[in-house]
RNA sequence: UCCUGAGUAGCUCAGUUGGUUAGAGCAUCUGACUGUUAAUCAGAGGGUCGUAGGUUCAAGUCCUACCUCAGGAGCCA
């Protein structure tokens, strides 16, 4: 048995008899005529069977079908302008029955969050997961044609790791051997530092795990980050490759799933318009406009008596943003905004210092409008001296680091490197309430299962 | 780790100031209907009200503890 016809090609069929395989996603029945939604993972088709049409064994056989049985249908593809999804409906002269299923327990009405995450095995079926994997697909593709495009190289790093690489987030650890404990890797970056080294231009991309009992809808434990890295760039380049990068892979999904987006925003179109809105160049704004732009806005809302949630804390020069700051400075603009030179408190070890600003850090972070930060980047310190000074400050152990010092001993080179939340990004594309309807199975504190 | 809220049918929920036999929609089963589109209409079955204890003549409803989950904060992508 082969699978040839699917779906999604049906409009290039009609008038042509072909035979579908796939899953019952709903049926209607009128008496003397049936419609079986019928779903074969390309799409949905309205299989239209007639009383008269077909042999009462097969009527019946229709009829006594019930949600995610499958079978092979048969029949003459239609036009059905404005009767069906996709405007083309089967004709149905034979149906066969694969395997029968019986009381599916997600049903065609609303259910709840736990209860669909704890059948999301099952859930990846229906129409909104679908749309969003479809596009979280085509993103996928669409970075790593990016990097391709541009003389990248696809630079994996490893998993299992030794060492906390920033030294702040706590991570999943387990034994290893006779070496002692190792960890699930927070991040590629270091060892995409190593490739940059040795290529110039690459990009780690694969799963990231943090043991923080995070508890909101932006964050999972585990979860896949972009990380691209190049020698010989500084800030501004990064912010421009950060720019083209995100530019281009929306782009992407714009021109290759119009009608997911549909699906997610019931049409209404909401989802394709706010994504051309990213248009470059986007806002950009050194740390101290932001600040200025915070201060002015939470004055105004103190003062306006709007009652705030009870986590609400006030920005304060020198903090790094909160997620009320975040949303609350993106809400201002329709495109994404681009912040810069961070204090250097609130950074990360290994985040070079602005030789004319030495509190700040050469950071950025692209936040997304009502969202917040999808990217994290920045150059890297490149002075061995400087970088043990700072490990030293962060109270990081020397040795497990040797070798990362060892990328500043041997041809040390100014470079920089962003790292992208693939989940973050599908999530705000596809306008997601939460992040783990973004990934197919998420890991939460919560959730380990399916 | 901190703050807030919720657990009633397979699912989503309603349930009055404590008062007789616990309610609806969907799903399932039976029947009706030749163009439906979360199809509709008629009927049937389906419950240890999260768990344990307490107050009371009487608890789904009030009290205490625990469990589970959700939402928010921090951590960050």
């Amino acid at each position: 048995m082969m699978q040839k016809d699917y779906i999604e090609d049906l409009s290039k069929h009609v008038g042509q008899e072909v035979t579908l395989r796939g899953w019952l996603y709903n049926k209607r029945s009128s008496g003397k005529i049936q419609f079986l939604i019928l779903r074969d993972g390309t799409g949905l088709c309205q299989c239209v069977v007639m009383k008269n049409a077909v042999d009462a064994e097969m009527y019946a056989l229709a009829s006594s079908l019930a949600q995610e049985s499958t079978v092979a249908i048969t029949g003459k593809v239609q036009e059905a302008k404005g009767k069906a999804p996709g405007d083309v409906e089967l004709f149905v002269s034979k149906i066969e029955a694969i395997s029968t299923a019986t009381d599916y327990p997600i049903t065609p009405k609303e259910h709840g969050v736990e209860y669909l995450m704890e059948h999301r095995h099952l859930w990846l079926r229906s129409s909104r997961p679908w749309a969003t994997m479809r596009v979280r697909d085509t993103i996928i593709h669409a970075i790593r044609d990016f990097f391709h495009n541009r003389g990248f190289l696809c630079f994996d790093a490893p998993i299992l790791t030794p060492n906390a690489a920033e030294g702040t987030s706590t991570l999943f650890e387990t034994e290893y051997f006779d070496e002692g404990m190792a960890y699930l890797s927070q991040s590629g970056q270091l060892y995409g530092e190593a490739g940059a080294m040795a290529f110039g231009k690459v990009y780690v991309f694969g799963p990231t795990f943090r043991a923080e009992r995070s508890k909101t809808k932006r964050h999972l434990n585990e979860f896949w980050m972009v990380e691209p890295e190049v020698a010989f760039l500084d800030l501004e380049g990064d912010m421009e490759l950060a720019e083209d990068f995100v530019h281009e892979v929306i782009g992407r999904v714009l021109k290759e799933r119009e009608a997911e987006l549909a699906i997610l925003d019931d049409g209404t179109g909401t989802l394709k318009a706010r994504c051309e809105k990213v248009l470059k160049p986007f806002m950009r704004m050194h740390y101290d406009e932001a600040a200025k732009i915070l201060d002015k806005y939470w004055d105004e809302k103190l003062a306006s008596g709007e009652e705030l949630p009870p986590t609400f804390k006030r920005f304060e020069y020198g903090d790094d943003f909160g997620a009320y700051d975040e949303v609350a400075l993106t809400s201002l603009y329709d495109q994404p905004v681009i912040v810069h030179h961070y204090p250097a408190s609130v950074k990360a070890f290994y985040m070079k210092r602005d030789p004319n600003e030495p509190d700040k850090a050469l950071a950025m972070d692209v936040l997304f409008p009502e969202f917040g930060e999808i990217i994290g980047g920045s150059v890297r310190e490149d002075s061995l001296d400087v970088l043990l000074k700072r490990l030293e400050e962060h109270n990081l152990p020397q040795s497990i680091f040797e070798w990362y010092l060892d990328l500043r001993r041997y041809g040390s080179v100014p470079h920089a490197g962003f790292g992208l939340g693939l989940e973050r990004l599908v999530m705000w594309v596809c306008g997601l309430e939460h992040i783990r309807e973004a990934i197919p199975f998420p890991r939460t504190l919560t959730r380990i299962w399916p």
